[in-house]
DNA sequence: GAAAATTACTAAACACTGTTCAGTAAGTTT
DNA sequence: AAACTTACTGAACAGTGTTTAGTAATTTTC
């Protein structure tokens, strides 16, 4: 019956067709519930049709995790306006939580899980595009903030991983479920966001002190 | 066939045997592979037995997590003996890190994945006790750290929730392989043992300046 | 000692999953 | 009109976690 409708309505690219029905899913019920089935059903085609677009499950949840990448780097160019570098670098933490925060399963997806990654084990040439633009973004602003007295005698390339490791690290066990388990029982912190908080300002403050 | 050689042999606590076959299957396959089919055929059980025991496939896991922590806490344990707080906490960030990269998939059930944490949902009252030790082990060898003169000014917890975080985080994103991908394409460094290092070195040095 | 109750276990089914493949109907080219 | 190509699907394969009805052996009760 569906099959037949559709049949009748113009045809957009359906690769972007099931693109945006995986998408959906994937916000609504997460990336286990989401099956090839289910986002066939969505769109009204048979599973197999599918693999005439994706090879797998995984280069679906490649292109979405490509996705979040954009919208990750394109919140940090909204900091480019930023002059003064540590003031950038700061926000630039602040960004990347609260995008972690507020996309979770996006986040999960990006810098968790490494199920999407394997499409690039076969194929190394292929890069983490997007991921890597935002590891220069970081490192150039580390630069920046080293010009400026912050920082001194620290290897940039190592600072910036340490960086990264620090808000990755706070991001995830905020989304995991972990940091707030632990704020429960050892902690009278009122809730995650005091914690997640807490910490930002915590790893800023010694941020500062290393000028 | 099994099953009947099975009978005769002398009954051990069944609970006890599916864990070890459960282990080995995780440490041997991870944990998308390791079925409650492939546990009971390692068993030589019927899959339903394991229902006898256990509630569901998180159960068996959430136990085999419980094992982990109690490995991470007895590892620092032998740290007790490190009289000096502060070179205390910098073996207890190695400790840490190596653990997650010699057990990463251990690593992986205790700070990653939240299945296994589904089963606390249900009973809030049931704790995550091994993961509160080692997060109390941490407070307390920071709060020591100030008392000699470290990390002056700063709030305890929230500095430990900050440490913990940087570890985990350059933990959980070498395990992921996400640290070594960027390593690959920005810099300059021959492998992921490099980069890790390199960013603990790093991390280091940054407490040491906070005298 | 016979009947009833309990224990330990399993076969089979249910409702899913990702993926493949032979086949078909419609449209296009020769 | 015949041949070829495209777009798609139904059905199957081999797996998953989990439940349930049932059974054989043991233990308890009368």
């Amino acid at each position: 019956m569906g099959i037949e409708d559709r049949k009748q309505r113009h045809r957009e690219d359906l690769k972007e067709i099931i693109l945006k029905a995986a998408k959906e899913l994937f916000l609504e019920k997460g990336y286990e519930a989401t099956s090839m089935r289910s986002i066939a059903e969505k769109i009204e085609y048979s599973p197999a049709t599918i693999y005439l677009h994706f090879k797998d499950k995984n280069e679906v949840f490649y292109a979405l995790h490509k996705e979040g990448f954009r919208m990750l780097v394109s919140a940090f160019k909204t900091l480019a306006n930023v002059s003064d570098p540590f003031e950038r670098l700061k926000a630039m933490g602040h960004v990347y939580v609260n995008f972690a925060t507020e996309n979770p399963d996006f986040y999960q997806l990006m810098f968790v899980m490494h199920e999407p990654l394997e499409v690039l084990e076969l194929d190394l040439t292929l890069g983490w595009d997007e991921g890597d633009d935002a590891f220069r973004v970081l490192l150039e602003t580390v630069t920046q903030c080293q010009q400026n007295g912050y920082f001194k005698g620290f290897e940039p390339s190592g600072f910036s991983f340490l960086v990264w490791s620090t808000v990755h690290g706070l991001a995830s066990l905020r989304t995991s479920g972990h940091l707030d388990h632990v704020r429960q029982v050892k902690t009278e912190m009122a809730d995650i966001n005091a914690v997640t908080g807490h910490t930002m300002h915590t790893f800023i403050a010694m941020l500062e002190r290393l000028r």
